[in-house]
This record gives structure tokens, C-alpha cells and sequence, in this order.
DNA sequence: GTTGAAATACAGACGCG
DNA sequence: CGCGTCTGTATTTCAAC
């Protein structure tokens, strides 16, 4: 169907997308399937890589972390060494989520997460800045996450809301 | 230490948040604690909202979700009740996996999973053009994925890498 | 898909600081 | 008296059939 994937397949990534922590009997309930099916299903998803890996999420507030901003940046240098270089860099700093390759007026995008707004001053100023030259930088702070997930529509079309 | 958490408690969250399938006991040993203490924190922590939840996270691209873009959008109207008439909208739209409301150029930044480009020419025609009325719109393409993570670190500077 | 054994999660009673 | 360990029981996982 996709890439030997059952509708019952799809079924249960669309379940574990949302709840990870269901047995795989309750999970079985809802495709109609034994929980040794769903047990062998999931295994075999996972060996062959669709399932990435399992993840608890925070909150950010109750941690302390109530400022996330979106960095946008364009290098001065493109070459394929500047950019191994500064990939290698993002990739060392925790308070960087995301750090996405994109096209438009700027190179990368970050998904940044902080204390507050002196911590990503500080961020910015010790850290990005220093890394590699920039030709330019622009920063949005979050107001709102009106929407949060992590979870993927597969098949076809739409799938579940 | 941190909203009522102690050292363990911070060390039990930084692991989950990278790996949330170990046991108890796995766990136990990396913070010198036993399985059943483990349990009873892992308890604690949800029920106090520290953990919201857990999930499984997919590789897009065995699923056939080949393009990821980032969407700014600006509407012509800022009350209150088209903004929440937006956000509603947005909830339904499965492709959006995020939608974070910013300061800047923009108001909303989304970010979008889609098949293809195809996909992608009419998710915007079809959905986001006609959900509101739209001052202005840019969308990139993300080229590659530097980073993806889910994890926040957790107390006072950094943590683990 | 069914069954059974091993591992795991989870609640209660006790003990230490 | 909060917190951790220990023990027993209910679930759950997982491999063999």
C-alpha cells in the first residue's frame, strides 16, 4: 500500500504518533488485532525504520524555559565546508531544537529554547554570532504555539483528524 | 531546585526525553535510584504536568512525506475573533504539524508536511488561501534537516550535549 | 492467532534519616 | 515525615507453536 505498509500498519503509527504509551493490547482494540500482532507489528516497524525512536514531551513553562524564538540566518560564507562547519556547531547547542537547511531570503532556520529573553540575547551573542559569519540575522519570538505536534498524516490523502 | 524538582528529577526528564521506551530499571541505574522509585517519580512528574506526553516519532520520508516547508503567513484582519478563527482553522489542517503565532514581518509561521510539491501548490490554494483573508504569504522549502529534536535541557545552564 | 514464560510496572508495608 | 527500598501481584512483552 505504502512502501509494504498495511491499512492496519498505518492504523497503528497514526495511534502511536499521538500515544506511545498504550499496551499493545489496547492498541489491538483499535485495529482489531491480537496484542501479538500489534507486538511483532511494531517491531517489524521499528526495525525497518519508520519508527524512529519513542520521546516523552515537556512542558517548557514548567520548566522554565518560557521564551522560544524562530532565528533566521544567512551566511556570508556557502561553501560545502562553512556549511558542514556550521552545522557542526548548531548541533552542539542544546537551547537549538531544530535547525532546518531552507530556501528564501535566509539559509537556516532555528527553533530556538530559553529561559528567557536576556538568556537568548545571550544566545545570540555568545553563541550564533560567534560560530560562523553571518551576513544577516533575524529573529521572531514565539507569542503562541496555537499548535504543537509531532504527529504525521500518512496515507493517501488525510487521514485521521 | 526547579519548580519542586531535584537532581534526579531532572536527570529522569533529560533521559526520557531522548529515549521513552527503557525501563524502569534502565533508568534506575543511570541515576542511582531503584525501579520502583523511578516508577513513583515517573508518576509524580506526569501528574504534575511536567511530562505532557509521550510519542512515537516517524521518519518522514518512509512515509512518503517528502516535502517539509516552513509557511509566513500575514492576515489583513488582527481581532481577536479572526485570529481565533484562524487558529481554529488551522487545528483541522492535518499537513500542519505546527503553527507558532510571532512577532515580526509575519504572524503566524506554520510549519507544513506534505507528499510533494504538488502537494504542497494545493495545500495552499486550496486550504490556506481559502481558510482567511491573507495580507501576505512567503513559503521556503526545507532542503535538509540539520537537527530535529524534541528535547528541552533542562536546569539552570546546559546539560548534557 | 493462541498460549505460556519471562520481564516489567505498580501498589503496599517497612525502614532510614 | 518525606523518600527509598523491598516484596508481592497484576500487566505486559515477546517468542514458540
Amino acid at each position: 500500500m505504502l512502501n509494504g505498509l498495511d491499512e492496519t500498519d498505518i492504523q497503528i503509527l497514526e495511534i502511536i504518533q499521538r500515544n506511545a504509551r498504550l499496551s499493545n493490547a489496547q492498541i489491538g482494540v483499535s485495529v482489531s488485532k491480537s496484542q501479538a500482532s500489534v507486538n511483532a507489528r511494531l517491531k517489524r516497524l521499528h526495525d525497518e525504520g519508520f519508527i524512529l525512536r519513542y520521546v516523552a514531551l515537556l512542558d517548557h513553562a514548567k520548566v522554565e524555559r518560557n521564551v522560544m524564538a524562530i532565528t533566521n540566518l544567512k551566511l556570508t560564507d556557502h561553501s560545502r565546508k562553512a556549511l558542514k562547519h556550521f552545522e557542526n556547531e548548531v548541533n552542539k547547542l542544546p537551547e537549538v531544537l531544530e535547525c532546518l537547511h531552507v530556501t528564501g531570503d535566509y539559509d537556516f532556520m532555528l527553533k530556538v529554547i530559553v529561559k528567557d529573553i536576556a538568556a537568548y540575547q545571550q544566545f545570540l551573542e555568545n553563541t550564533v554570532f560567534e560560530s560562523v559569519p553571518l551576513a544577516s540575522v533575524q529573529s521572531s519570538i514565539v507569542l503562541k504555539q496555537t499548535k504543537m505536534g509531532t504527529a504525521v498524516a500518512i496515507s493517501g490523502g488525510k487521514t485521521i483528524a
